[in-house]
DNA sequence: CTCCGGGATGACAACGTTGTCAAAGTAGCA
DNA sequence: TGCTACTTTGACAACGTTGTCATCCCGGAG
């Protein structure tokens, strides 16, 4: 900036002025000036910058989710930065793996670099620490999985509902055994999601059977290996609610080994790729990440952008996708 | 800071060297400024830190790609990720979606803050305006794609070796008319991928019939279209080379519609999810984003610990993955 | 002609941190 | 005891930028 300054023979104050495109510099030397930068190639320096500023906005947030790779996050980055880039914001992300020492990390990683603002899939059950964050001014808002101990803006799936909604769909195709397939207890969602279908099992005055849940799953294999056990059972299941995605996955690689996949009704929860090439298709209650991420963003911004309203609570709803694994009759 | 230094009883200075884990600092001092780092939930600010230090590191590192959403991309960013955590380097994303000048955009707001280094999968060709953030210090690796009008960093697919065992691998199972589908040939990789079919076909004395031929096409209706036209003629294919991710799903969809996907062989470049849960299984030659993301990540870092050698090429090995689909005979 | 108001411009301090260097204190040795 | 060598500590400037305020200049009014 010194270099410009000299180029074009203005002071320093001038320069930034130009730069800031603040008023009250005459056409002659702005233009002086802007010739100046182009011919020195000057970037400014946003972190001296944002140190100097009054509101010390960075212009970059930080995305916290649970695995950057895995489609359902990357989604919903996608959708982040698509909000973020029309005003000029970068974003940084981090994985956390389930891991709530991780989540802590990267908040005092992001922290440490003054972001403006987060947007986190949290895998912690105590959120109290980020108060401090909060009142250093970082606007803070929640995805997929809601806060604990702690009041933020929230945007999460119905995943209660969506899980009635599978429930529903089988039981009106004739199912009354109806098996149970579920992630860790422990996250929130999953909770949610058993919690849809003892509920709507209860509504269509079903009896819920422990022997047809299984609870804790963790990946396609153990997915597979529990299905081919409860078809195994002398009252075995004649559908099956998978209430993931990696679940649904085991599921339906246990149903083909077996030959029972035109036999046993099959609806997942959250959509898979290519899910409609298979044979038979596999019905879905489909969430909407991007319009989770969207949401997420959006409120975000709102926050920075002064909004002092009480905390939102924005639930995105899920979307039944039948394409034949959940309309095969018992 | 000065809230410790005063809690402690200290100068900021010696802070400061707690916070650099600096020697010359009396343990005793040591304790009391980490106490009253706790007490007061200080954070440094990496951004002042950064500013004043000499190497002007910013422990920050950019990746530039295709789509952060897409699986290919959204592999290699987390490969990175990986990597970068282990030194506690955070990560900026963009995605710039085939366009030149969002590149330059994306570059420029990533020197802004002064990023360590670059990851890029370019969309642009012409990349001289780099040679000016790589005279300031900023590290610069290419992925998937190699820069032009400038010699860096670079770990590419082996494209052309991919494409040449496909062809290799559908000739082996007997097939003449071998059709290809490719994406824009403006895209480094695509024209590649087709310079190998063509070489494959020379290398085994088979005719290059330019009817099996289409190039330019963009995601899977016009493939889908495409193959369509392309099984209606009265010397079809017997076998499909797809030469990208989308494209082979849309050949696989009008395969099935048209019943053929018995018939006619498929093989893809680049891994589906899914693909052995498919009637038939979809033979691929896989690509290793993984890999690719970690060699540009360990590449990266290099250059930042002041390694100086020529610049380095590495080419990522891909793997045929027999399904079914590409085991076809004619 | 003098005075006032307002716009353009620049000098200087400040943001939060680290590099440099000097000062103070301690131990060892003649 | 007096000197050196070393360790510990702190004062101060500097990084690149922007906020504050003073100065300068010009035109218009009295």
């Amino acid at each position: 900036m010194r270099d410009v300054a000299a180029l074009a023979g203005v002071s320093l104050k001038t320069v930034s002025r130009v730069i800031n495109a603040e008023p009250g510099v005459s056409a002659e030397l702005a233009a002086r000036v802007s010739s100046a930068i182009e011919r020195l190639e000057y970037r400014r320096n946003l972190q001296a910058s944002s140190l100097r500023r009054v509101d010390g906005k960075s212009a970059t947030i930080g995305v916290i989710l649970e695995d950057i790779a895995n489609p359902f996050s990357s989604t919903l980055h996608r959708a982040i930065e698509n909000v973020a880039v029309k005003r000029g914001v970068l974003v940084l992300a981090g994985s956390l793996e389930e891991d709530a020492a991780r989540e802590r990390e990267l908040v005092s990683a992001f922290a440490s670099r003054r972001v403006d603002g987060l947007v986190i899939m949290p895998a912690s059950h105590d959120h109290s620490y980020l108060l401090n964050e909060r009142k250093a001014g970082t606007a803070l808002v929640f995805v997929d999985r809601p806060p604990a101990f702690l009041d933020a803006d929230t945007v999460l799936t119905d995943n209660l509902g969506g899980a009635r909604r599978a429930i529903q769909h089988l039981v009106a195709h004739g199912h009354q055994r109806i098996a149970y397939l579920g992630d860790l207890q422990s996250i929130e969602t999953a909770a949610l999601r058993y919690q849809g279908y003892r509920e709507e099992l209860d509504a269509q005055h079903l009896p819920l059977d422990l022997e047809l849940v299984r609870l804790d799953l963790r990946g396609t294999e153990p997915a597979e290996a529990e299905v081919t056990r409860l078809l195994a059972l002398r009252s075995a299941p004649t559908a099956i609610f998978a209430a993931q995605n990696l679940l649904t996955i085991g599921a339906f690689r246990a149903l083909r080994r077996l030959g029972l996949h035109h036999r046993v009704a099959l609806v997942g929860f959250d959509d898979i790729l290519l899910a409609d090439m298979l044979d038979p298709g596999i019905t879905v209650i489909a969430q909407d990440p991007a319009a989770m991420g969207t949401a997420a963003a959006e409120l975000l911004f709102l926050r920075l952008d002064g909004d002092q309203s009480p905390t939102a609570h924005r639930v995105i709803p899920t979307r039944l996708i039948a394409r034949g694994s959940g309309e095969i009759g018992p």
